[in-house]
DNA sequence: AACAGTACCAACCGCTCTCAC
DNA sequence: GGTGAGAGCGGTTGGTACTGT
């Protein structure tokens, strides 16, 4: 049994709003307000309108102070560093955007940003265009039938192109290439590749190997990036107030529900998820792990490894600005 | 001029979240 | 703590404008 809809889809308009009702709707708001209900809105001025129609219409269109079009360059710059930390939370973006609307800021993503940075793999000449057999690598995760895109979603697998495009592939200190900056599993190898096909099986071996570190149960210690803290209200994201640190426990099944962990992180964080374990073999994987890694590296402190990812990308205004193609 | 393909964007849909009861 | 209504959000759709053939 589902809910009961919120008006009667028989009577009400729908489509393009006509001036006059633009008109309506503008001077009842100006006027009174919404009331904090937007439901009961319409009838009281006699629109034949949907009440989310019409929080819609003022929100995106007739609210005072909107902008709409014509983004710059600092609007894209930001909207692309946003995206790749905290993926498709448009409204969030949006409130770092004056004047801009989450709608406004999702279709300009959708219509023409995205394809500025991902579409211009193929066509590109350009000295960071990615290499044959990365388009390959690329289409291994974004694929098809097997492997990693089965589990990750289309959203996270976008931001993590972007993400390796903007870590500049060929780079053999960048993240992808870099086993000593990867997860203590991971980074068994402790290589830096330094030619095209290593640095292909690296990229391929990381998104893998995310998958299959099932049950295992990590401390991410995890700083607010101080260009997260200059372009973002982080009482937005839902991290803790009090500190910073986010402690992931299976235990809780209904942490990764909660907006404490956002995003890619999170998505990864339920790829290690996905084999059933009991809590007791979770809490003696975890231990084992933090050892291990305390063992190897003398501390559990540093086993900050995601940050290794974030910092670097969102600092890395010279490769955005190479990728959208214009001066910053 | 006519048509097809593409780009863009306003608006809708359905889900989740929040909060009052 | 459970429930339900409204608000908010992100994904998707459909119509229109634009561009190329």
């Amino acid at each position: 049994m589902g809910r009961a809809p919120c008006c009667d889809k028989a009577n009400v308009k729908k489509g393009p709003w006509s001036p006059e009702e633009d008109a309506k709707l503008k001077a009842y708001i100006e006027e009174h307000g919404t009331g904090g209900n937007w439901i009961a809105l319409p009838q009281k001025i006699g629109l034949k309108r949907c009440g989310k129609s019409c929080r819609l219409r003022w929100l995106n269109y007739l609210r005072p102070n909107i902008k709409h079009g014509g983004f710059s360059e600092e609007e894209d710059r930001i909207i692309c560093s946003l995206y790749i930390s905290i993926g498709s939370r448009w409204s969030i973006i949006a409130a770092q955007l004056p004047g801009r609307t989450d709608n406004d800021i999702k279709n300009y993503w959708n219509t023409r940003l995205k394809k500025k940075l991902l579409g211009k793999r193929r066509e590109s000449t350009h000295s960071r265009s990615l290499p044959v057999n990365q388009e390959r690598s690329e289409e291994g995760v974004t694929g098809n039938n097997e492997g990693p895109s089965q589990t990750l979603s289309a959203s996270a697998l976008e931001r993590m192109q972007l993400h390796m495009k903007l870590q500049g592939l060929y780079s053999p200190f960048s993240f992808y290439n870099n086993p000593a900056l990867w997860p203590p599993k991971l980074g068994a190898t402790n290589e830096i590749a330094t030619n095209p096909t290593q640095q292909l099986s690296n990229c391929n071996a990381f998104v893998s190997a995310n998958q299959t570190m099932a049950g295992n149960k990590v401390e991410m210690p995890r700083d607010i990036s101080p260009y997260m803290q200059e372009h973002v209200d982080i009482s937005k994201l839902g991290f803790p107030t009090s500190t910073n640190n986010v402690s992931i426990d299976n235990s809780n099944s209904n942490f990764l529900s909660t907006p404490n962990i956002i995003g890619l992180e999170a998505e990864l964080q339920d790829l290690w998820d996905v084999e059933e374990e009991s809590l007791e073999a979770q809490e003696e994987h975890r231990t084992t792990e933090l050892d291990c890694f305390e063992e190897a590296n003398g501390s559990k402190e540093s086993m900050n490894w995601w940050d290794n990812i974030n910092g670097s990308a969102l600092h890395s205004d010279s490769m955005l600005q190479d990728v959208l193609g214009y001066d910053l």
